[in-house]
DNA sequence: ATGAAAGCGCTAACAG
DNA sequence: CTGTTAGCGCTTTCAT
C-alpha cells in the first residue's frame, strides 16, 4: 500500500514534512500542504493507524463492553456511541459478553481489552466482580459506564430511584391502589443495582400513598419480553389481581400487555400498564412509558471519552440522564 | 507498559527468543519458554497489537459493516460473529451506517475502513452503489456478505425466493385463497434484492395455486413493526380483506398481528399471519414463522474470514442457510 | 519552512 | 536452540 515515504519521494520532500502537511500541523507552506494533499489523494493514500499508534500511543479506537448486543437499550446506546465516534474519527471495538461467547470469560476479556488496542472504554451495565472493576481502574485509560449504576464507577444514566417513583406515581395519580411491579432482578449478565433502585422508588411511592405493596404482585421479568409474558400470565391466574402494573422496562411492559390481552382483559381499562425506556415499539403498542434517550447517552459518553483522551480533566460524575413521561392508551383511571 | 524487551533483558535473552517463546513458535527450549511465560505473567505483559501488526501486516481485527445495529437480525448475526471471533482472538470493529452517523457518508466510511485496521470485512445487507462494491474488491482482504443478497458478492444467507415460497405455501396448504403480502421493500439502508426475491416466491406460489394476487393486498412494512402496524391497519379499513397475511419478517408480522387485534379480529382464525426469521419474540406472541439461525450465519462468516486470513483458499460461494417452519397459533385454516 | 535521525514494540530473515 | 540485524510506517525532537 501507499505510504508517506512514497509521497515524500515523489515530491522531493522529507517524510516529516509530508506527515505534518497531512495532519495539518502549523508551520508548513500552503503550497507544500496543497501539493502533498493532492498527491495523497491521487495515489489513494491511507494512513496506517498501527504505525501512527505505535509512535503516538493512540489507537483512535474505543472499546464498548456490553452484556449483550441483543437488547434494545444497549443497541441504542451503541448507535449513539458509534455515531459520535464516527464524527471524531474513532473506531469502536466491540466486546459482547453474552453467555455464548468466549469473552464471557471475563478474565479472557480483560486480557484482550488490555491489548493496547483502545484509548478508552465504555461499559454498558455489565455485572462484574469487584476485582474486575478494579482492573478497569488500572487500565490507565478513561473509563465510563452507561446505563445501570456500577459500584464505584462514574456513569451516565437515569436516576433509577426517581424513575421508579415517577412511573409509580402515574398509577397512583390515576387512582390505582392495587399496583403490581414487574421488576428486572436477575437479568442475565446485568448487575442488579438499577433494578433495585427502581423497585425502591416504587415501594416508597406506595408507602407514601398508604398503598399496600403485596409481595405476590412484585415479580421479576428479567428484562425480557417472553419471561414477562409468562410471569404475568401466572400472576393473572390468581383470583386477586392488580389493576395496574408498573414495569421496569418497555420490553417487559409489552410482554405484560400481551399476557393481559391473552386473558381477555383490556389493557388501559381493566388493567393499566406503564413501562420505562421509550422503546421503539412503545408507540405502536400504545404503551405509556417514561422515555429516556439512550442514543444521546451513548453519544455523551463517547464525546466525553474523546475529550478526555485529548487531555480534558476527567469528569468526576455526570448529572442524571433526562427523561419524560409519555402517556398513551395503556394507562387509564382505576376501574370502579 | 511492559514490553518484550523488558522480559528479554530480565532473563538475559534476546527479544527474538522471547517473542518466539510467547507465541509458541517451535524450536525453543521448554525451560526457556516456561521462564519467559512466567516472567510475562509476573509483570502483566500484554502484547501490542499495533507493533505486531506493523511488522506482520495483520491486525487481528475484522470489520463488521451494518445498516443499523438496532434490527434484531443484524444484532443476532453480530452476536455470532463476535462469539466466533472471540474464540479466535480477533476483535470486532463496528461500522454502523445508520442515517444519524457520519459513517452514513459511505465515502467517509470507506476511507476509515481502508485504514489497514482490519484483516477482513463482513457486510450485513447494506445498500451500496456498484462503485462502492467495487471498492470492497480492491481492499485486498477477504470480504463476505451476510443476510440479504448483494450484487456480485458471495454471501451467507437464506435463499429468499425459496423462503418466500415456503411461507406462502403454508397458507395455501391451510386452504387460504385470499392472501396478502407484507413485504420489505424500501427499508432504510438495505438493498431490496432479498425483499424482491421473497415477493417473487410469494407470487409464484399463488400463481401455481391459481390464486389471484391482488395489488392492494401487497404492501410494504419496510421491515419495521411500527410502519407495518399502520400499513395493515389501513389495509383492514377496506371492506374486502384477506384471510391470510404473509410477512417478510417477524417484526412486521408482530406489527400486523397487533393491528389485527386492535381491529377486534382474531389472529389465527379470522386472519392468519406468518413471518420469517424466528425472532426472539415469536414464541411469546404465538407467531408462526420460518426460523433461520442468524447467530450461526454470523459465526460461519467469521470463521470463514479467519480461515481465509490464514491462507485458506477463498470460498466462491456458500450453500443457502438452513431454516425450518415453526407453526404456532397465528396460523389456522381459512375461515368458511 | 523543512530535514535528519531516532524510536515506538514487535517479527522475520539470516546467522551461528 | 538462540542471537543479530533490519525493518514495518509513522511521529517527534533537534537541527538547519
Amino acid at each position: 500500500m501507499s505510504t508517506i515515504s512514497e509521497i515524500a519521494e515523489y515530491l522531493g520532500l522529507s517524510k516529516s514534512t509530508v506527515s505534518r502537511a497531512l495532519r495539518g500541523v502549523p508551520g508548513i507552506a500552503q503550497t507544500t500542504v496543497a501539493a502533498v494533499r493532492a498527491r495523497a489523494s491521487e495515489i489513494g493514500y491511507i494512513p496506517s493507524v498501527a504505525a501512527a499508534g505505535l509512535s503516538t500511543g493512540r489507537n483512535h479506537a474505543i472499546a464498548v463492553v456490553m452484556p449483550s448486543v441483543m437488547r434494545w437499550y444497549y443497541t441504542a446506546v451503541l448507535t449513539g456511541i458509534d455515531s459520535a465516534l464516527a464524527d471524531s474519527g474513532y473506531d469502536v471495538v466491540l466486546f459482547d459478553l453474552s453467555r455464548n461467547s468466549a469473552r464471557a470469560d471475563h478474565r479472557y476479556f480483560h486480557r484482550a481489552l488490555l491489548r493496547k488496542r483502545v484509548d478508552a472504554v465504555i461499559v454498558l451495565s455489565t455485572a462484574f466482580t469487584p476485582e474486575e472493576w478494579l482492573q478497569f481502574d488500572n487500565l490507565g485509560i478513561p473509563v465510563v459506564a452507561v446505563g445501570a449504576p456500577t459500584p464505584g464507577m462514574r456513569r451516565i444514566g437515569l436516576d433509577d430511584y426517581e424513575v421508579g417513583r415517577a412511573v409509580t406515581q402515574v398509577m397512583v395519580d390515576l387512582g390505582h391502589s392495587r399496583i403490581g411491579l414487574i421488576g428486572g432482578l436477575d437479568a442475565e449478565g446485568m448487575n442488579d443495582i438499577g433494578a433495585n433502585d427502581r423497585e425502591r422508588g416504587f415501594l416508597d411511592v406506595l408507602n407514601e400513598s398508604r398503598i399496600l405493596a403485596r409481595d405476590n404482585w412484585i415479580i421479576s421479568g428479567g428484562y425480557r419480553l417472553g419471561l414477562t409474558k409468562l410471569a404475568v400470565s401466572r400472576l393473572l391466574d390468581a383470583n386477586d389481581i392488580p389493576t395496574a402494573l408498573v414495569c421496569a422496562s418497555d420490553e417487559m411492559a409489552i410482554g405484560a400487555m400481551y399476557a393481559i390481552q391473552s386473558r381477555g382483559l383490556r389493557v388501559g381499562s381493566d388493567l393499566s400498564v406503564i413501562g420505562i425506556d421509550g422503546h421503539e415499539y412503545a408507540e405502536a403498542f400504545d404503551l405509556s412509558t417514561l422515555v429516556q434517550d439512550p442514543v444521546a447517552q451513548g453519544a455523551q459518553a463517547a464525546t466525553q471519552m474523546v475529550a478526555e483522551i485529548n487531555g480534558l480533566e476527567p469528569a468526576r460524575d455526570f448529572p442524571p440522564a433526562t427523561w419524560e413521561l409519555v402517556l398513551r392508551a395503556s394507562t387509564g383511571p382505576a376501574p370502579a
